[in-house]
DNA sequence: TGTACATCAGTGAACGCGCGTTCACTGATGTAC
DNA sequence: TGTACATCAGTGAACGCGCGTTCACTGATGTAC
């Protein structure tokens, strides 16, 4: 109707945007290429100009996705240039982000990713990866300060780290919200925290104790 | 066909397992009414005979996983008395149970349960926290015998706990099995132990550190 | 112990809905001369 | 600067597929007399 035109790549990232929205308000059941459509005012077939198909679209997601997470360390290193305070401040924006954005963790789970073609599951495996990558690298650098133990491998670490959360997130999903994300956090921090702090404060036991129970 | 009829009670258990295996074996997206009814030699309109409808089936999913998750928790029980080697059992018992029924977690996360009515969200909800509840008991117990630090929360490490290995669950799903979840399992575990374990041969400092950054 | 009837699991055809995708079209925008 | 044509975003109708579900039926099993 009254829709006017715009030239492709401005709709290509307005229409990745839509559909992001629309998984963060209504979850991934409402992402169809005619709700993703009518959202922006289109019609469902306009969406054909943009992208080859609805696999595209996601695609674009998990993009915007990795921009979100990525830009989300940049910020926290911006603020603080200690690495556990890093972590600390990265998680609660990772609470957040999952909070916004609620049905993101069910894309990644979902037939559209993970029931899909190799291809596609390979994409969101990197977003993943590359965010891990981020994570790993400040907990490396917490040990070079020596603020964080040695023994504490940095990539276990960092899978611990997007697990923290995790588990919470879809807890808090199941709940409808009622269970209680932000203080498992919280708390889930304080305990995480005591698993990596460095003690320089006493005896090296770390080392010691950790490698008892291979 | 040839299909000997049974009785409706034994075939509500056949249909759940090999609704079970189905998904283990396939993914979420091959759980489909005719599927499930082909697996046991039935025609998809047989299925009806004993169950309400496919959401009917995904219930009875949930209980089945439910037995599965307390069986560990009785089974580390029966192993030994140590709580925290029962919680190192549960978490290599817990991955094996991921790993034979991948695409169980899909399931909880998926439009048939999270994207469900929020009574079949709330039945999902109930089984992870029953699961959650014997975990912190164990972490209690182990407060009580002395092993666990006092001034980490029960609850909240139970969920910690769930989430150790879940984050790494999905990378495993997301690559396709390259990513090693055992291994992440083992050296997640040690760095776990380490923020709960308490620290009876030192001063007392966990109290203290613990506090530090609320 | 045999006959008659009710019960109930299994069948197969058909329905219907949701949803992604296609296609011939229209009308606006930008460009060459 | 105006005209003619190519390009391209948006339209709406229609298609087609997958899949859950219904329904009238058949034939076996179990039970009452």
């Amino acid at each position: 109707m009254g829709t006017e035109k715009m030239n492709t790549e401005a709709r290509r990232r307005q229409i990745a945007e839509a559909a992001l929205e629309l998984i963060a308000r209504q979850g991934v059941k409402e992402l169809r290429v005619a709700a993703i459509a009518r959202h922006i005012g289109l019609v469902p077939s306009a969406l054909y100009r943009h992208f080859r198909g609805k696999d595209a679209v996601v695609d674009a997601i998990l993009e915007l996705l990795r921009a979100r997470l990525l830009a989300n360390v940049a910020a926290v290193r911006a603020e603080t240039d200690d690495p556990l305070e890093q972590l600390r401040r990265l998680l609660l924006r990772h609470v957040e982000l999952i909070c916004t954005y609620q049905g993101i963790l069910r894309l990644i789970l979902s037939d559209e990713i993970a029931g899909a073609a190799p291809i596609r599951r390979r994409a969101a495996y990197s977003v993943l990866q590359a965010y891990l990558h981020e994570v790993a690298a400040i907990v490396r650098s917490g040990q070079k300060a020596g603020v964080i133990r040695h023994n504490a491998e940095a990539d276990t670490v960092a899978v611990m780290f997007l697990g923290l959360i995790q588990s919470g997130a879809i807890l808090w999903h199941m709940s409808g919200g009622l269970f209680g994300l932000e203080k498992q956090a919280r708390s889930g921090w304080r305990v995480f925290r005591e698993s990596i702090v460095a003690r320089d404060d006493g005896a090296r036991r770390g080392k010691k104790a950790a490698g008892r129970d291979t």
